[in-house]
Parts: C-alpha cells; sequence; structure tokens
DNA sequence: GCCTCATATCGATGATTGTCAATATAGATC
DNA sequence: GATCTATATTGACAATCATCGATATGAGGC
C-alpha cells in the first residue's frame, strides 16, 4: 500500500477513455443519473459502477443519493487541480524572473552535461 | 490497434510517478540531457528511455540530438492542451449562456431519470 | 414480511504496463 | 577500420487494470 501522489491519482482517474467519456457526459449538465451513464459508454452497469468508484476516490466526481438513484455531478474543485498541473508544464514557467533577462543562447549547454 | 483519442494519450502519458518526475524535472530548466534524466527519478537507463518515448508520442516533450547527447525539453504546446481538458472540467462549462439566466433549482430532476 | 429495481461488490480472465538485463544502434574519436 | 559512450530496442517477467457475469446490498412500495 504505497501511498500515491495526489496528481498522479488525479491524472490516472481521468486517463482512461471510458471514464473520460463519462467526465464529458457530467460536463455538460448539472447532474446525471448513474443509471443513465451506463449507456453512453458502451460497457456494462458493473463496469460503470468501478469508474465511478475510481472517480470518486480520484476527487473528480461527487455523489448524492436520492431515494433508489444516485447523482454524479463534477466535483468543482476537480477543474483547478488540474490547471495547476497544466501550468506546471509551461515550459520557463518555474524560472526565476531575473534569468529571463539575460538572453537564453540557441544551443545551450553543448559542452558534456554535468 | 485501435487509434487512441489524443487527449487520453496526453493524460495517460502524465500518469505514471516516474514520468510526472521527468516532466518535473524538465519544467525547472530549459532542457535536459537524457543522461541527466537517468537518476532523478530512481530507474535505470532502458525504463528512462521509454518513458521518454511515450512522453515524445504524446507529444510532451521534444528531443535534439547534439553529438553522443539528446536533449530534451518540455513541448511549448503540451501546456495548453493540458489546459484545454481542465477547462471541460468546470461544472457547466458547456451550459449555454441561455441557461445561466434561470435558476437552476438546488435539488433538479427529482423524478424518475429520463 | 416480500418483491422490484438501482447500485455496489466479488471473482475470474485477458490485456496492458512498468521494469529490468541483455543487446543493438548511432555518433565521436582515434 | 576499431573503440568508447549515450541512447534505443528487444524479450521476459510480475503487477496492474478494464471488463464481465454472478451475486450482494440497499431503498421504496406493497
Amino acid at each position: 500500500m504505497k501511498p500515491i501522489d495526489s496528481d498522479v491519482q488525479l491524472l490516472q482517474a481521468l486517463a482512461d477513455p471510458t471514464r473520460l467519456a463519462i467526465v464529458r457526459e457530467l460536463a455538460g449538465q448539472p447532474e446525471v443519473c448513474a443509471c443513465n451513464l451506463t449507456d453512453c459508454c458502451g460497457v456494462r452497469q458493473p463496469t460503470v459502477s468501478h469508474h465511478l468508484k475510481v472517480l470518486r476516490e480520484a476527487g473528480v466526481v461527487l455523489a448524492e443519493r436520492r431515494g433508489t438513484w444516485i447523482y454524479y455531478r463534477l466535483d468543482p474543485t476537480a477543474a483547478d487541480r488540474l490547471a495547476t498541473v497544466a501550468r506546471e508544464l509551461v515550459p520557463g514557467g518555474l524560472i526565476p524572473v531575473a534569468a529571463l533577462r539575460e538572453r537564453r543562447p540557441a544551443v545551450p549547454s553543448a559542452a558534456r552535461p554535468s
């Protein structure tokens, strides 16, 4: 049971065609009954239930039971967390401001790397 | 060989602890020699090479050979593509403007789902 | 209580994946 | 040519995962 990086867990949850289809289905409307998610992805009910559990544990979706049915919606914090990861991918995003003043050579560190 | 959704491929590439560590290493500096990525992740050289291939094919990193060494850097378009996925996760982000004028009930669709 | 329906869990199975040692390839230098 | 070094590829293995049918759980209505 090694603990999993929270960002990796978020990315892993989204990195599956079926789960991303579920998420996109949820993005279009305020909430969706789980019973309506069974059809949209071409997989059976136990599979949908499994994927919804993964998405829940990763903090991507929220579930609310009302009577017999369970309604799912996107967790409002998920978009922000993914956007933060996206910001990490901006090249030079972590370079200190001072370094931006000097011209970066077109072919840097051509010598033997450290 | 079914074709893979481009967004899923991007997410899959990032959804691994080792690959995310490589990406974060690349985020801190303009470019990194592949030989310097072998140490930072606690895996052997063939494993790093394999992960770099996955990241290359997903459009996350760019490679440039200079002599014996190959320098890797983040693909400038990767951040935007991930940010676009993040924007899809904003609840109600795809709701047409007209729908925003009417008050959304606190507990919608309490009746039998369609 | 019983019955029905929606959802979750279990157990099995085939597919995919991360990792490694061994080997191959490509470039530089002699 | 030969040799050295950096990187890629191959082949194998264990582990993880997505999917399913069967079954269990939980809630409403009778």
